[in-house]
DNA sequence: CAGTACAGCGTATGACATACGCAGAAGATG
DNA sequence: CATCTTCTGCGTATGTCATACGCTGTACTG
């Protein structure tokens, strides 16, 4: 139940500062913070599919093959620039607020941090969150469900499913920011030239739902659109979780 | 309003079976679903890393640059191989049967395809649904909210949010259950592990909620917890859409 | 001062996507 | 039947990338 030292990736355990200093062999030249950095500026310049070791290296004046004695791998690498770009988490829920409206803010706050380093959306995950900032997103996460009767497994799920779904709707606006820009347009025409796309793919063939949807006249017109989407999924997960609160108030 | 050809991107319309045959020049030695079909066996037997262009080739016995004439870049051929890694959507929502119902079984069908094609996870998307199945599905998903009095944009939003949790789910638990057979262990134990790790790099710092969490025992220790996680945000999502409908039908 | 472990990094390797252009195939055209 | 057009398969070449390996010099330890 307590066992003190479980294995840990490595990559982790220098996130979060467990790595002793040697002390021995010729002095450090960078800091891996120096390294992530250098990744993190070159992602945001040109994308992360500009961040190559070797240009890493050239930002920051060392040969490319000395990076590796601050990251194992390139993954190493990404998965500390992707912990890097969620930040601080937003202010944790205070006393007076309620644990609607800070859940709320908190969503707001992950996508507003996807928004931030639209590149973060391209580094592949793999497994549950463990770095530093990951870690304390979720500790306010946790916070904001605070003494709602909600049991601990039922307030992971619920920003489990709050994250996911800010992540995936910042993906979604930032893939079509992303195509707006490379074909001179802008967000709200890409989003009716998908609309269009749409009519014409199922113009022939058995789509009466979807056929529907654009005669009913769907297309994000303006910004506010986008916006109130996104806060019709945030709403509908607030419900949802709402219902259960209540249930367990009275119960 | 209804400009009747839109461009579309290329292997879209190919995808779609909208480019006309030419009839000119030699005839090909290959069809298009021959290509798809060889990149998901690759990508069944050892991976999506392992689908490169030159196997590929390999697999069906031609040379390497063959391949462009069919797909116009590799990532061509990873999204045609993600929409069919789709599949069939599961089946419409019947006369008889609630929205409620079928849209659990819609979103356990998102789990299930991705689930069965673990692969396609790491597929990079870039942009809305418009392959073949993704559209398929995104009809039935509406199909299941007909008659409920939301509106158009109500409806897209709800089934993008379902999907969106749907392969969030799925993928947290591919990547638990790839991690465990990387380390020899079951999911179950890799849950443990996670946990144990969690309790150790929080056991100093400001993480009272995640302490709590741990004290009160949320390790997933079997194969229903973890169904039983799943099943918790699935009926949040439905119970905030419901209060919806039921305030639309009140109205 | 001797020993030692580690930092930086030059070099080499092997994989990869894909641009380019050619030779030959099969219809289209006269 | 002859010529032309257009498309196919694909050989070759290019440039990029991650990273394994091992050497040299450094700074602390005893």
């Amino acid at each position: 139940m307590s066992d003190p030292d479980v294995e840990l990736p490595e990559s982790i355990e220098i996130a979060w500062g467990l790595r002793e200093r040697p002390g021995k062999g010729p002095r450090r030249s960078l800091t891996l913070d120096q390294v992530v950095t250098a990744g993190i500026r070159i992602a945001e310049a040109d994308g992360l599919a500009a961040v190559s070791m070797s240009r890493v290296a050239g930002e920051l004046g060392v040969a490319t093959m000395s990076l590796y004695r601050y990251v194992s791998a390139k993954n190493d690498l990404l998965d500390l620039m992707a912990d890097a770009a969620y930040g601080e988490p937003p202010a944790v829920r205070g006393p007076d607020e309620g644990w609607r409206s800070a859940l709320a803010r908190w969503a707001e706050a992950n996508v507003t941090a996807v928004r931030r380093h639209p590149w973060s959306r391209h580094v592949p995950v793999g497994g549950p969150p463990m770095g530093p900032n990951q870690v304390r997103w979720m500790e306010h996460g946790l916070a904001a469900l605070r003494g709602t009767g909600l049991r601990g497994t039922e307030r992971l799920s619920a920003i489990l499913l709050i994250s996911g779904y800010a992540r995936n709707w910042a993906t979604l606006t930032a893939d079509i920011a992303e195509a707006a820009t490379r074909a001179g347009l802008s967000p709200e025409q890409v989003g009716v030239r998908y609309w269009q796309q749409l009519t014409r793919l199922t113009r022939h063939g058995p789509y009466p739902e979807i056929r529907d949807l654009l005669a009913e006249g769907v297309a994000d017109d303006d910004e506010e659109e986008f916006d109130a989407e996104w806060r019709f999924g945030l709403d509908r997960v607030l419900d949802g979780i709402e219902v259960l609160v209540r249930a367990r108030s009275t119960g």
